[in-house]
DNA sequence: AATAATCAATTGGTCTGACCACTTTTCAGG
DNA sequence: CCTGAAAAGTGGTCAGACCAATTGATTATT
């Protein structure tokens, strides 16, 4: 049952204890609901001090993976979405078809999105989109890729849909994609293209244009997906 | 400059700090970039433990908000994805507001679904939903609800997309769902109206119908939908 | 004087052991 | 059998210490 807690790649400890819970998590050795033993003794079974542990709980419980009742116990929740979402971004190596994959989540997701955004973006929420875009054109023009902005982005259009849910599924999509991004797509021509597909979509919610915005969106994810991801849409094995 | 922050009632200490942390950061009193005091100077300042500023800290850390370096000190940090969905989410109560999102997340993602999923469903998959479809009319035959045979049916749904990054996304909604169904929808005729409406999910997806599962998706939708849910889709501030 | 090596102060990370507050269980007394 | 109070279990907080990484000033070297 001694689990080696291998320091990996000079992390934190209690971040290694994380990842323990979520492998285990992972592999349903811990299922919803179950209990966790008591911090003492985790801290004795680990050969950590009881801080760490804590620590280690607190992660968990911040990512909607545990829940602590003073008196009671500390228990397992794999039924939020948060928690789904952190087991996807921690676990999803983004492998190449994990990235085929992301992109069509997108393609289903995002143009609707933006409908959605249209018909409820406040003054700020337009406010803020135009910021970005102001952010993003600098980046392009000092020579950056602005993959940053471009992220923020549609991080800031799923806020305008003021809805939480679509909040947390989008960043947590959008997170995926970042990671892998400033490997994928770096093609001169193509920050430009998304900048300028970002600023029709942004007339679109501006004007509260439901289905403007929600093509636009789609003509931006086809413009900005890499050639790699869509050489025939999926052939299933 | 000396804040209250035990007359929150029935609030775990570290999380008081946190809510303190989020109040002068968007006071604009702690600004992107800052450095905080030192832990132990926090800890004097605020009267508490070292360890529970360190739990605050691990908090905000893992909200974006934060970035501690070993050595050098913790630093806030509000131009981070997460930080800005945090921000966000802390003045919204994600209490029961929270289901009509969820179901709009539905609306959005699963009609597109199902027709995805006619699209390549293999005929193992179409296996399995006619499985569940079978155990799910056992199931209110016997009187019960059916709703865990309902989740497992939009689940199987989503593995017939062979999307895996779909498959996560979906399950968590459906998860989400599932804790507040047995609650919400118990009518009598509802269970008997969404089995059927499965039925003709099905039978589009059998059919490789794309555009019939589409809508066949839609409509179970709208017919399970609590009546709670949508009575004015949302009127922002 | 400029630069490099060294050391000390600062700060986050971990450890230990204690006590408090809340819950659950146990068990004696009715 | 039931009730209520004590006991045990558990998370929350506290205090002080040491370890480890960073930073900056001091000192030595060139």
């Amino acid at each position: 049952m001694q689990t080696e807690l291998q320091n990996l790649q000079g992390q934190r400890l209690h971040e290694a204890i994380v990842e323990l819970f979520h492998t285990q998590i992972k592999q349903g050795i811990l299922e919803h609901g179950a209990k966790l033993p008591a911090e003492r003794v985790l801290a004795e079974q680990l050969k950590v001090s009881r801080s760490s542990v804590r620590e280690a709980i607190r992660t968990l419980e911040l990512q909607g993976l545990a829940i602590s009742k003073h008196g009671s116990g500390t228990f397992i929740n794999t039924q939020s979405l948060d928690a789904v979402a952190t087991l996807m971004t921690s676990s999803l190596g983004v492998g190449d078809a994990g990235l085929r994959d992301i992109f069509e989540v997108r393609h289903l997701l995002e143009p609707q999105l933006a409908g959605l955004a249209a018909q409820r973006a406040t003054e700020e929420d337009v406010g803020r989109l135009s910021t970005i875009l102001v952010e993003q054109q600098r980046q392009i023009m000092e020579g950056e890729t602005g993959v940053n902005a471009d992220t923020e982005f549609h991080f800031a259009l799923a806020t305008a849909t003021h809805n939480s849910a679509l909040i947390k599924v989008v960043s947590a999509v959008e997170d995926v994609l970042k990671q892998s991004r400033d490997q994928t797509l770096q093609q001169p021509g193509r920050s430009q293209r998304s900048l300028e597909s970002h600023r029709q979509i942004l007339e679109m919610v501006r004007a509260g244009d439901h289905m403007g915005a929600r093509s636009a969106m789609e003509h931006h994810l086809t413009a900005v997906e890499p050639s790699a991801v869509h050489p025939s849409v999926v052939a299933n094995s």
